[in-house]
DNA sequence: GTTGAGCGTT
């Protein structure tokens, strides 16, 4: 199984691949994704990753408030999307 | 060429 875990304060330029590789150092990543303006095309600063669910509490413990790309990242399990 | 709290286009 998997879980989402939402991601924020990334930085503008950080894209999905980057997230990907960088959680995928603490766990087993599934999926990532940037949230992308839909009009503007820009990141929006946050996105969300899909781990397997046996990570996903040390995921969260290693990289919640961790420095990535020099922000302090943001990480807890995602609300459902609706 | 900009910005900085937040929970996502199907």
């Amino acid at each position: 199984m998997t879980r989402t875990l939402y991601v924020g304060n990334l930085p503008w330029r950080t894209d999905a691949d980057e997230l990907n590789s960088f959680f995928g150092n603490y766990g087993g990543v599934v999926n990532s994704r940037i949230i992308v303006d839909r009009d503007t095309g820009r990141s929006r600063g946050f996105g969300f990753v899909e781990v397997n669910d046996e990570d996903a509490e040390k995921i969260i413990e290693a990289l919640n408030g961790a420095d990535f790309q020099g922000r302090i990242l943001t990480v807890n399990e995602a609300k459902p999307r609706q």
